[in-house]
DNA sequence: TCTGAAGTAATGTGATCACATTTAACGTAG
DNA sequence: CTACGTTAAATGTGATCACATTACTTCAGA
């Protein structure tokens, strides 16, 4: 079993597969917020011409991943308060849906391989691997919702996750310095737990509780005021 | 005041007005589902060279308006059961929020603006405009939620109203056809009277019922089981 | 040391051509 | 008239060049 369930996948195009590999990156965090990228500095990069580098760099505008400056400069986007609240009131709702929409198909295989991904998700906390870590908890979240098979959802989540993906890296660099990993309680444990005792409800709170966690990390990371997201309807 | 709120924009590249052209025309039901569109045919329509017409229709392939075959065709997509089920599920959940969010921004001016729209949403019943009918309807709700300023939700609201645009036109068809708009509510003005009133809960019904009402209509289009789509948590 | 202007390098956009693949058209054998 | 190869047209992708605009460097003056 590979770390990344899609990382030998062959690519039809040449656009598709920078477009990959830029996707991969920015989910890993190695894309700092407001840096900017150019056509020709990734196209040599990946030794390609300015064409697929174009197509791929449009479609990542176009997921809000990266954004066209007035300056006709492409760039990282920066995050705000209320962008960043938005977010995560979105991604409770959608990912809660996601979640409950796919525990039903849940069989013993994905079972055993969502706390596979689970067991290398922590494996990174403690080898300090924060670009892995940052993206096993994608691929988790991913992987689980996909059992539901959701053709619309799954696209929409995973543009927020690339909106979100370059501020991560500043919340784990913080807690690794500092050390206090103790105040991390494990919401994948727990919805695994859920999904073991398949009870909708527990798995629900488990997905919302790990969207408050991230929404909180990124808002003090930030040097914002903590404040709580409201779900809909309470 | 215009009919269409942008409608006189200047666009700083090819690439941005092709877009927009594209985006409208589908969004006025122009697009046959299933029916392919190629470079060379949309650039001699627009009088310009395939570059604008790629990279707008990259954008509209990322935001699902459109489809890249594997025979390397790009059409508009079907529609299933399971997939309108999911948009409608998601629109729910997210118009209602956006409306929510944007109804204390909502003053006299911006009131009067929602009234006149609606007025020529109707106009367009009676004179069985049908495009100018489904365009108007998401103007309205376009225009009612960006009051909220939304900067998350309305790209995923657009891409949704992307998705359902083409199957529109067989829904009012066929009402149109038969004559009966009696079973239409009218949930716009329901909306609008919440709104008046300051009443939250009475605008997020009204928004939920205008959904499923078009949920409703889509399906029987479709010769589909017209069943009704449930909100997260009943 | 700092400020600002002139010149140079770099950037995204648009256009044109070449190519492999796919689709459509055509004509021939049955 | 039908079925089936063969040829011709059309399609999306990739590469290269030209260009207007923007950003950076450099150097003069204070």
């Amino acid at each position: 079993m590979n770390t990344v369930p899609d990382e030998k996948i062959e690519f039809k195009t040449q656009q598709e597969r920078v477009y990959y590999l830029l996707r991969e990156a920015i989910l890993r965090g190695k894309f700092e917020p407001g840096k900017s990228v150019t056509l020709r500095g990734i196209a040599s990069m990946l030794d390609v011409s300015l064409m697929p580098v174009r197509e791929s760099l449009r479609r990542l505008t176009t997921e809000r991943a990266l954004e066209l400056l007035s300056n006709r400069r492409i760039a990282v986007p920066e995050m705000t308060q209320l962008k960043l609240e938005e977010i995560y009131r979105i991604r409770i709702v959608l990912e809660c849906e996601a979640a409950v929409r796919a525990l039903p198909y849940i069989d013993d295989a994905a079972l055993a391989q969502l706390v596979a991904l689970n067991e290398k998700h922590n494996k990174a906390i403690a080898n300090g691997d924060i670009e892995n870590y940052i993206y096993l908890n994608f691929i988790f979240h991913r992987t689980l919702y996909n059992l539901g098979q959701p053709q619309v959802l799954m696209p929409i989540l995973e543009s927020l996750w690339l909106q979100i993906a370059p501020f991560m890296r500043m919340v784990y660099e913080e807690i690794f310095a500092q050390g206090n990993f103790s105040d991390m309680e494990d919401q994948h444990e727990q919805a695994i737990a859920a999904i073991i005792a398949g009870d909708s409800d527990a798995l629900e709170a488990a997905i919302r509780g790990d969207m408050l966690d991230g929404a909180i990390g990124l808002q003090t990371a930030m040097g914002w005021p903590p404040q709580a997201i409201s779900l809909l309807k309470g």
